[in-house]
Formats: structure tokens, sequence, C-alpha cells
DNA sequence: CAAAATAGTTGAACTTGTTCAACTTCCTAA
DNA sequence: TTAGGAAGTTGAACAAGTTCAACTATTTTG
């Protein structure tokens, strides 16, 4: 059962009713998408908002000069959003794709706004997630300013083994902000 | 009236009730800071939430080498928070030091977590902060992936001049991610 | 005001990481 | 099942950024 991740992610965050946990489920859908299909695409506005059952997804950047900058990986348990684009209604930023065949739990902004005016739980809830995601990040700025490529690699497949096994070294090398031919070097090193 | 400010930006933020807002805001004291003195230091933990009215602060961590990251300032209506500390209680990383006299609105975490209780519209407040900072953080570390130092340098103090003219060459390298001698040498380049 | 500490500059040698190009290997779609 | 396209490897030349050391401002503090 699909939902059984999702709740178990709600109840290891937050205390919430069995009934308001039944009501911020059913404002989700399930949605199975294949390997290599885009969830969103840059200069779309965001209209999802999305929790992974299964599979793995990347979310990257194309700048001016067509270079992908994969800004971070989602697999089970992860959420996917592009929290600009779906505060703010304005175009995205974010490319969204499908690494391999994975289903994920997807609501719509609207039915999401409603759940925050109806369950203040819900505020909570992603407040809590909100200010731990903000804690990631702030750590792994530290880390990119403060590391080497090799170390930031050798923190990243330790870190997120489950995760790393799903990727090629290409798209490791863009997480990690370094070419592809570099890491390739630095595993050769040992 | 130093209060004013806050209450600006919690009305920039969410709709509150003239009510719900003193309630908020009282739960705040006012301090002074005189420069170069710590509001919170690394292994500490942090009990207070902090609003700036006036001054300037940096917050940094210290790695194992004993070099110094900075890894933001907070100027006025800027949030002086250890996110980490706070939601964990585990003792922080990171160290807070004004770099002038400085006055900023306290509020203690217990004061906090009950206005969570009594004012839910405070979740959504927080929550929407906490969003809109998790999106700063994403772009800050795009552009450390893609960006040349010399671009970054130009990108911030483009981005905030009424922080950088506060601080020395020394912090906005750090800041940056590079040495202080690099970032001479890149100034001189012009 | 004088002394001491801190901030900033510059150069030379060095390390880290990039670019480009050629090659190999491994998928994968017709 | 095989041709085509990604993904990965390697090397050489290069660019970006660091380190160390010596020096010059500029603040800070007694």
């Amino acid at each position: 059962m699909s939902y059984q991740l999702l709740k178990n992610q709600v109840n290891q965050t937050i205390e919430i009713s069995h009934s308001d946990l039944e009501n911020f489920c059913n404002a989700f859908t399930s949605k199975t998408i294949k390997k290599k299909e885009f969830l969103l695409s840059q200069g779309r506005i965001y209209k999802y908002e999305g929790f992974v059952v299964s599979g793995c997804f990347r979310v990257f950047t194309i700048d001016k000069k067509g270079n992908e900058n994969n800004l971070y990986f989602a697999a089970q348990n992860w959420w996917l959003m592009d929290i600009d684009s779906f505060l703010n209604q304005t175009p995205s930023n974010l490319n969204i794709q499908a690494l391999e065949d994975s289903e994920v739990l997807l609501i719509r902004r609207e039915d999401k706004l409603k759940l925050y005016e109806s369950l203040p739980i819900i505020e909570k809830l992603f407040r809590i997630m909100s200010q731990k995601a903000l804690v990631a990040w702030q750590r792994r700025l530290i880390r990119n300013n403060t590391l080497t490529a090799k170390e930031r690699y050798v923190h990243f497949v330790t870190t997120y083994p489950n995760i790393v096994c799903k990727l090629t070294d290409k798209q490791i090398a863009s997480y990690l902000g370094i070419t592809h031919e570099f890491l390739s070097k630095i595993k050769k090193q040992g």
C-alpha cells in the first residue's frame, strides 16, 4: 500500500490524529512515471508537489551555456517540489526527471492550500520538514566550501548508498559540482 | 520603536489579526549587543531565536583545522537562528557574533513552542519564512557550483550592498568560499 | 599617542580541477 | 542483433584557486 510510506513519514514528524492523517493522504493521487519521463520542465509553473513511493528522480537546472546541474536526487520517502515556483506561481527554473520507472503521490497546489486552511497541523508538518531541509542545505553548502572534491564524493557515497547505486558517475559529478572526467580521476586514485 | 520592523515583516508574510500580532511580539525582548560580542558560541545549546533590529551579525562555523567559515550575515530585518540546535536541542555547530553594536529581539525557545500551540498562524509564518530561506539556499548552492569566484563576488556585492559595506574583505572571502588573498587578486583585476 | 593587532596586497610556487580530444565500454532502441 | 549513442577513461595542456611569506595599510586598544 503506497500510502503507508507517506503516513509513516508524517507520523515520524508530528503527532496527528488518525482522521486528520486520512484527510491529508486522501488529497494525494498515485502516479507512475516511466524512466526518463519528466514530472516538471523548466519554464512551466509547478502545480503539484510529490512524495516518492518508489524509483528515483533527479532535480536539475540548465544554465545559459546549456550545462545541466543536478541539484538533488529523490528516492523513496523524499519529496519532490519546486518551492519557489509553488510558493510564488512563477515559472520554474527546475527540471524533474525519473531515473527509473517510479511511483509518486501527487497533491495539487490548490488542494494543499486548502489543507493548510482546514488542518493547521499540516502547517506544522511542512514547517518542520522545511526547517529540516534548510539545515541539510546549510550543511551541504559548508561542505562544498570546506571539503575537497574527493572528500565530498566520499561523504556522498557513504551517506546515501541506496541513492548512489541508482546513479551514473556523470550525475554524481554534476551533483558534486565537478566534471565527470575529474570524478573518474578521483575514483582511480582510490 | 524596535518592534515595528518585526511587525512589518510579519504583515508582509502572512495575514494576521492585530491581537495575534501583539501576542507574538510580546514574546520578544530587546537586547543590545556590543561589537565582537557573541550571541551564540559553538558547543552551546541554542535557547533563543533573534530578529535583527539594527547592526550586523555574522554566523560562522569553525572546522577541525581551526578555519572560520562564514555561513551568512544578518543585518536589519534578518533572523538569527541555529535551526538545527533549536529544533533538536543538540549542541550548536554555529557561532553568532556582532560585527557592530547591534540590537536584536529575542524569543526564548519555550515561548516560541508555546506560541506554535496557542497561535497556529505562527506555524504558517515560520513555514513560509523557512520555505523562502530554503529557496535562497538552493540558489546559492547552484551559484557556487556554476559561477566562478569572481562572478560570485560580483553577485554578492550587487545583491547585498547594504551588508557588504559593513564587512571586511576577509569576511566576504570566507562567505564566498575562497581565500582572502584570492579575493584581493580578483578585485585588482577590476 | 604609541604599540600591537588585524586587514589587505603582492609574488612565486604549488595544487586542484577543467577542457579538449581520442579512445573504450556498455546500453538500448530499431 | 547490431548500429548508434550515451557513459566512462585517460592524457596533455591549461585555468582557477591556494599556500606561504613578506610587506604595507588600517584599526584597535592600553
